[in-house]
DNA sequence: TTGAAAGCGCTACCAG
DNA sequence: CTGGTAGCGCTTTCAA
């Protein structure tokens, strides 16, 4: 492949002088200018970005770090950083993959060996303390769906808690009483604490929830299924079911419907995230709007502004999220 | 950040020795290996692979261009090419937002510039011979979802034309005998090729489809709904419909139940692609697979082949996939 | 307006 | 087994 050298070479002019046409450099002749990009377009010759990244110390480049593609959820994440990414003629770099501690950290420190000038990541292994270390170590890293007191004004959540809040007090405006929940069984706090807002406000209210009416699952539409059927299995009734995500929602509908039960007019069943599936879905699935990608965008941005070192640094900065509802069909007033 | 000279002078040894035990080279004390690991550890130290893929000419870089992130069909695809990358210990690099020939060759453009080692290329606007150009330039570029003769050996593709026969054979078989056909509106050859293959095997068993039972719409869930609307809007009957896939399978069915039609039992549709909605729709959906992460596993390790000039480059390989019918809930024979 | 040259961080070759 | 050093392709002073 062509390198500057040839260029300069057959345009009879000096590698400074390619370098800077191609850069729109200042204090260039439009004649020179004219006979290098003849010559750039004659040798099909492509700049070779690993080389202007080593000497100019920035790599144009966005790292994202995310469990898998195929979560749609993660996919929005994703094309919320490359938004950014595109519109600044920035490239984006993934890494995922993640099921530990360890696997996180190996797909940080890819991308910091690739020395990505912001890192937008998505973990939830890793400990604060390292992640702390992270964020001093790499200036641009920004954490998502996750906060750090530390760190705050490096991180970009959602407030999970409000969110079972808003939904406890959406189904009891229905006029609910009896409720069920499915958690995710995945160790981390998310689920736990939709579970938790749900029940602080359920009790606000005078309503308790009864431990077998609470399921745990893995957070998959089949986890949904087989949640919803040891929930049938207890025995026990109720009238509204909160779910700790949607894909685990729709499997929790197909499972209610097959057992005989109409959805919403036998029980309501609200979601949480709003990825794309809920609006697939039959009833359309009522849920909380999770908006990820508008977060991933923001969180991109400050990244940018950290490295830019533009950022105010102002300890004020508050990335908290609000979960907004989007009442849909499956969801309904109770009788 | 600290460099590989900070690590040898404060370890007290040469940047070659450093270089060496980082690669796991050959003839290393153990005492200088634990001496430099010490000091890399306590200096933090993370490598420039920028400077390395200068030096050793190759990036370990795998390039995706893919039109968007959030379809789930491309997200299988970057997901396939994602796992070979890790199992090789290489990087995503990743171009979206296609929408025309020129934002296609500016997203090829930008992971050449990065030297990807091997990309992975879904283009659906660029012309034959710019393709046939650009695999000429970059050895281990790899076409999926495209077939062009030239370069045959490059090209991992999904037979259509066969999907839609199959598509046929399958509602043939299943006694149906007045057929609907949705189409994409978009501008490529696979929703023609579908319908052709699906028309000429109907054409076989002496059966004709009417051109008011064909129509057209976005290839989306809302456009499937649309295209129904227009169908029904017809008047005329039929038993069984041929989605050009899924996302629009799942509006057809959706907007065919609101019109009082059950599916499958007054009439039966068939999707195409398999994505993971098809699973999650009530009826759960029967479709044609389409093993598109199975192809991108495919198409990176022959451009890993081409890049190692292992590559047999053997004319007579064959990169043709066959769709395979998964059939759920949404076919079913006509009484 | 242009060219020469230093050097980004690293690998790999050659001596020792 | 180890160190010195050339050079990957490019940008960016500094002089001319």
């Amino acid at each position: 492949m062509a390198t500057i050298k040839d260029v300069a070479r057959i345009a009879g002019v000096s590698v400074a002088s390619v370098s800077r046409v191609l850069n729109n450099g200042p204090k260039v002749s439009k004649k020179t200018i004219e006979n290098v990009l003849k010559v750039v377009k004659d040798l099909n010759y492509t700049p070779n970005a690993n080389a202007r990244a080593l000497v100019t110390q920035k790599s144009t480049t966005l790292g994202v770090v995310i469990p898998d593609l195929i979560d749609p959820f993660f996919a929005s994440l994703a094309n919320g950083v490359e938004q950014v990414a595109r519109q600044k003629n920035m490239q984006l770099l993934l890494s995922t993959g993640l099921v530990s501690a360890e696997t996180e950290m190996r797909a940080i420190n890819l991308l910091i060996e690739r020395r990505c000038d912001v890192m937008v990541v998505h973990s939830k292994k890793l400990s604060d303390q390292a992640l702390i270390d992270l964020a001093n170590k790499v200036p641009g890293l920004v954490l998502i769906d996750r906060y750090i007191e530390e760190i705050a004004q490096r991180c970009v959540w959602l407030d999970n808690l409000e969110g079972g809040k808003i939904a406890a007090r959406h189904l009891l405006a229905l006029n609910h009483q009896s409720f069920a929940c499915i958690s995710s069984k995945h160790q981390i706090d998310d689920p736990l604490l939709r579970l938790q807002g749900f029940q602080q406000e359920l009790k606000s209210a005078g309503v308790d929830i009864e431990e077998s009416l609470i399921e745990y699952g893995e957070p998959t539409l089949q986890g949904g299924e087989m949640a919803t059927q040891k929930l049938l299995a207890s025995g026990k009734r109720f009238s509204a079911l909160f779910v700790y995500n949607d894909a685990m929602a729709i499997g929790a509908i197909s499972t209610l419907e097959d057992n005989g039960f109409k959805v919403p007019s036998d029980i309501s069943v609200l979601g949480f995230d709003d990825v794309l599936l809920s609006r697939y879905s039959r009833p359309k699935l009522s849920t909380l709007n999770y908006p990820i990608e508008e977060m991933a965008m923001q969180a991109t941005n400050i990244g940018l502004e950290l490295t830019a070192k533009q950022a105010d640094m102002n300890k004020n900065s508050n990335y908290k999220h609000i979960p907004r509802l989007v009442k849909r069909e499956s969801t309904n007033y109770k009788l």
